[in-house]
RNA sequence: GGAGGGAUGGCUGAGCGGUUGAAAGCACCGGUCUUGAAAACCGGCGUAGGUUAAUAGCCUACCCAGGGUUCGAAUCCCUGUCCCUCCGCCA
């Protein structure tokens, strides 16, 4: 969420930003209601202020109109008026309230002067490239191709368990999917200093609000049916940025650093017909996310540290990548600035999104209430909260397959990976 | 699943219908004292919103959450959530 304040006070620079989001804001109706909001607040406090006053002085009135043996019945009816007075006046605020509210929980976070303008994955601005994409002298197959040649990544049987987007692996293949978690997770934890964190599966809805998941993009996600308003986690990012929802952190224990490995659940609603073939687009896949809480001033250094934390999973594997920066339109509903990183697919022959880190300001620290003490003031700030996919489990494992393939078929295993695989060198 | 007991400020913990935004202790900050520190003593110390030039005052809300009773609720009633104890079941 925005800070009202800031929206009530600068609404035409606010409006500027949020156009570059193609997010247009409603200047107009944020002036009605918040002037309405304020005159009502203004009246409804006035008025509980002289209830509460007359209650007071009822304690003592009571006592001495009961020692006269006076009927008490009239001193009653004025603070029964003013109940009625003050309930009235806190209605009509309350509903205001909540227009303005429901408003500003669906206005999307402000990029940052740098994004792009643009409205699509089309105006997206390339920031930097790794690796060169080999050349192959055969037909390469595409993952689906490999995995059913060698009968280890089957989809059919994925099909028949469950539904579409789902798949099985088995053996070296399921092996190949552990080891690649088992690598990202030790990268991150003992070289870029992360704590492994593993945490719920299923939350609640305002860990879902406190990220920026609902109330807007509920239909991207699992609902449970049973009456307890529970969602499966659509990424880490849920359960591990709401760790410190309702928190007041000491300054000394900044930057927090979480990786977090986990599936994900995504009903993928509205992508029918996208990505249908192989695993590039599923309803179940695993994860590893980075999440960090750091000092306000730190946000914006930190998002290109753990873009690069993410980047250094794609070099270790000698994958090609390309890093790109998120146009304004194609920028998330919380984010103020995201990198997207893009794994070579030689199948597709073109990079396809493995990573995704963004930098969400405060935005989502309001939300979720998450804070920090400053020493310099004594009063509690908010967090920023940065998140990167470090990596998609299953799209890396695609990425490896397709591009450690052989003419024969057979897939090498990428050197980092051969201890976690006990030492084997190749798979079919 | 059954039977009980709880939830109060950064922490511990009183209060159980009216001068309680909330005793007391701890922690923290400022001061006195001290060569320095500790101890002792004095003072301060919640969050959010409104008003305001103001981080000054004043006002409002908040004692798990949401409803209700009452002129008046941290205190009484209802619902929910979470925690604890015992029994049962269970990976």
């Amino acid at each position: 969420m925005l800070d009202p304040k800031y929206v009530r006070s600068q609404p035409e620079t606010v409006a500027a930003a949020l156009a570059v989001k193609g997010f247009t804001l409603d200047i107009e109706k944020l002036n009605q209601l918040g002037a309405l909001r304020r005159d009502l607040l203004e009246k409804a406090q006035s008025l509980q202020a002289e209830r509460n006053a007359y209650a007071k002085s009822m304690g003592k009135a009571i006592g001495e109109a009961k020692a006269r043996g006076d009927d008490i019945a009239p001193l009653k009816e004025k603070g029964e008026a003013l109940k009625i007075a003050a309930l009235k006046a806190d209605d009509a605020l309350d509903a205001v309230q909540r227009q303005l509210d429901d408003y500003l929980r669906n206005v999307p976070n402000i990029p940052d002067k740098e994004v792009p303008s643009g409205k699509s994955e089309e105006d997206n601005v390339e920031v930097r490239r790794w690796g060169q994409p080999r050349t192959f002298d055969f037909d390469v197959r595409d993952h689906v191709d490999l995995g059913e040649r060698c009968g280890l990544l089957d989809f059919e049987t994925a099909t028949k368990i469950t539904g579409s987007r789902f798949s099985v692996m088995r053996g070296d293949i399921a092996r190949l999917h552990r080891a690649l978690i088992q690598f990202m997770l030790d990268t991150h934890t003992l070289e870029h200093g992360y704590q492994e964190i593993n945490v719920p599966y299923i939350v609640n809805s305002e860990s879902l609000f406190g990220t920026g998941q609902l109330p807007k993009f509920e239909e991207d996600l699992f609902k449970l049916t049973d009456d307890r308003d529970l969602y499966l986690i659509p990424t880490a990012e849920v359960p591990v940025t709401n760790v410190f929802r309702d928190a007041i952190l000491d300054a000394t224990q900044l930057p927090v650093k979480f990786a977090c490995h986990s599936p994900c659940f995504r009903s993928e609603a509205g992508s029918y017909g996208k990505d249908t073939r192989g695993m590039i687009r599923q309803h179940q896949f695993e994860k590893v996310e980075l999440v960090q809480f750091v000092h306000p001033e730190k946000s914006t250094e930190t998002l290109e540290q753990l873009t690069g934390h993410a980047e250094l999973i794609l070099q270790k594997l000698e994958l090609p990548y390309r890093t790109i920066i998120l146009c304004g339109g194609d920028l998330g509903f919380s984010a103020a600035r995201t990198y997207d990183i893009e794994v070579w697919l030689p199948s597709q022959q073109r990079y396809r999104e493995i990573s995704s880190c963004s930098n969400f300001r405060d935005f989502q620290a309001r939300r979720m209430q998450a804070r920090w003490r400053n020493p310099e003031t004594g009063k509690p700030e908010l967090l920023h909260t940065l998140n990167g996919s470090a990596l998609a489990v299953g799209r890396t494992l695609l990425a490896v397959m397709e591009n450690y393939q052989q003419s024969d078929g057979s897939i090498t295993i990428p050197q980092v990976l051969q201890p976690y695989m006990g030492d084997q060198i190749s798979i079919g």
